[in-house]
DNA sequence: TTGAAAGCGCTAACAA
DNA sequence: TTGTTAGCGCTTTCAA
């Protein structure tokens, strides 16, 4: 047994059979006695005897002996990019706070965007037989491994980006009126110059938001609305693509920039500061998702509201009624979203 | 299997006899060729032909089958009370980072620092056989868990915060160190006035961080130090005591903080703010931790870094050490912190 | 309502 | 070097 000391100090972990001995009964029913499911095969007399054994023993129950006889894991594999990145761990708490009183456990996986350990923390979770995955990587289009397990016909859910042509399901934020809503805000503050910075295009959602963004400013008379791609979705790259911007035109361009993701505002509000400009008053930054900690920053960052919890629970819901209907179809559910105004948007000063 | 479908299109996973059968040796043979530590056991040419098979079939191991064998489930359970605490996830990759390679794997838990939660989780990672455990939960002395976790000859390993009078081991910051490092900061800027304030001293990191806070006033001529306990460790506990001081003393009062943690870091921040102090300028604020994103904050926060990453990785080693020799003592890795200044921090006014 | 027995997929002790 | 065999702890038919 696992905890059992080199030195031998401690005796085997208490079985099922020993429960069974202690209760006068056959194993077998000790196993109906204490699942829920078949409780109601036994004599309640037989049921209360073997509880009381069991507790008396501090019985646990063997997951692995249980998940080798039944094939059901009770895991559920979870392969994000980075943890560390504030956007994940809301989601991954709202999967938990689903999974949890389920009796299904999440396996967490980072991948940092690259593709090899990607499809190694992918063959690593099959080998601990999860039921099924949520996948929550920044990957774009259709990825090799995406095909292999629907071919392999594993059950999985996408989060916040779709899987392209492999149809699985995927739970995301409204990016569209999220999009609208902020271009809006910065319309009636005045903006008649506002920038997109976008997401690497071959991210579905880059592309989802940019294409939004175009079409809110083309809505609006008068407005302009540019868009350039960042290289990632970082602070790094958001930094370093707003240097560009700044340095190619100082004094003209654009008052506002609508970045596609908090972390890209995040190097925008960096840019801006080490080139002495202040926001809002030189420039309207609105970030996108209202990661943890967005009001803290400097300033404190506008951005759209995305409910990142409840879609990590919406996906855990629907992974395991996919599980247990044994079926799975590429629905989209598109959570709504909202604009948090805070102090990095203001009036146009041009 | 797992992800066969309820239609029954798929069939079985393909097991070890599977492998066997096409290789022409027995089962027996196949795991030995298969699994490093007895590959040498098995001729060469053997051991190619076995792998070839393994490979055509796409065989991939039953971890359950094996740890049901083994009694060695190559599991982690790590227990953390909240993951969107950004304290966390660097934490958890550092542990990852360490455990993956070596075929090892984290379940994780929060805990929300409720104590039922926490028995739950304890409980729950016990029936999955995690062969160790490593605790950063925010509880205080000797919780009632790892008085029973020790009792069972479980192995486990702190992170951040000691076990109290249980002998495990811990892995931490060195907090006296960076303590005075903030306070000799103040005091080189000028503040003869600091205020520490303290998380609740029922946890004993806040305890030390308070005594070095003392110590590290006393060492210099003409600083007062005083020291206030906050409620929590959380933004909201930080944002309440400083509203407290600041309606105490109007004017007269420390000229700069040094917080328990970023968190009540950032509540003095906030609270700041809303009272229409500036910081620097009124107020200057040290943090502790150096959580992701704590230089983005309005304005950058001074804090103290502490390798949270190493932190982790550390903790995992200690516990696979331990698990291997079946040993356990109840030694205290304590790693090196560094100052980190940035804006929050200024000359003294007054 | 309960008992008996088979077997999930794997490893390891023992034989050959 | 390889095959044989016996379980790890559990669930689930089938019988009684």
């Amino acid at each position: 047994m696992a905890f059992q000391r080199s030195d031998g100090k401690l005796g085997k972990r208490t079985t099922i059979d020993d429960v069974a001995k202690l209760a006068n009964v056959h194993k077998g029913t000790v196993s109906r006695a204490l699942n829920s499911r078949t409780e109601s095969q036994v004599s309640q007399e037989t049921v209360k005897r073997v509880k009381r054994a069991a507790h008396q023993l501090g019985y646990v129950p063997n997951v692995m002996a249980r998940s080798l006889r039944t094939s059901l894991s009770m895991t559920v594999g979870v392969i994000i990019p980075d943890l560390t990145n504030p956007f994940f761990p809301p989601i991954i708490r709202g999967i938990e706070n689903y999974l949890q009183p389920r009796g299904y456990t999440a396996l967490l996986a980072n991948t940092d965007g690259h593709d090899a350990i990607e499809v190694a923390a992918f063959e690593s979770l099959m080998e601990r037989s999860v039921d099924g995955f949520i996948l929550a990587t920044g990957r774009h289009g259709d990825q090799e491994i995406l095909k292999q397990a629907y071919e392999r016909n594993v059950f999985a859910v996408m989060v916040n980006r779709g899987a392209g042509s492999i149809p699985y399901p995927l739970v995301t934020g409204n990016d569209s009126s999220g999009i609208a809503a902020a271009v809006n805000h910065l319309v009636e503050l005045g903006h008649r110059d506002v920038l997109h910075l976008a997401g690497p295009f071959n991210l579905s959602t880059s592309q989802v938001r940019a294409d939004a963004f175009t079409a809110a400013c083309a809505a609006k008379k008068g407005v302009r609305g540019r868009v350039i791609e960042a290289g990632a979705l970082s602070v790094a790259a958001g930094q370093s693509a707003m240097d560009a911007v700044i340095s190619r035109q100082a004094g003209s361009g654009p008052t506002a920039v609508v970045a596609g993701n908090d972390l890209l505002a995040l190097g925008v509000l960096r840019s801006l500061r080490t080139h002495g400009l202040n926001c809002p008053d030189d420039m309207s930054v609105v970030g996108f998702n209202d990661m943890p900690f967005a009001e803290d920053f400097s300033p404190p960052l506008t951005t759209v509201r995305v409910p990142l919890s409840e879609m990590g629970a919406e996906s855990a819901r629907m992974l395991l009624q996919n599980i247990q209907t044994g079926s799975q179809e590429a629905v989209t559910l598109i959570q709504p979203v909202s604009l948090i105004v805070r102090s990095s948007t203001g009036p146009a000063k041009r």
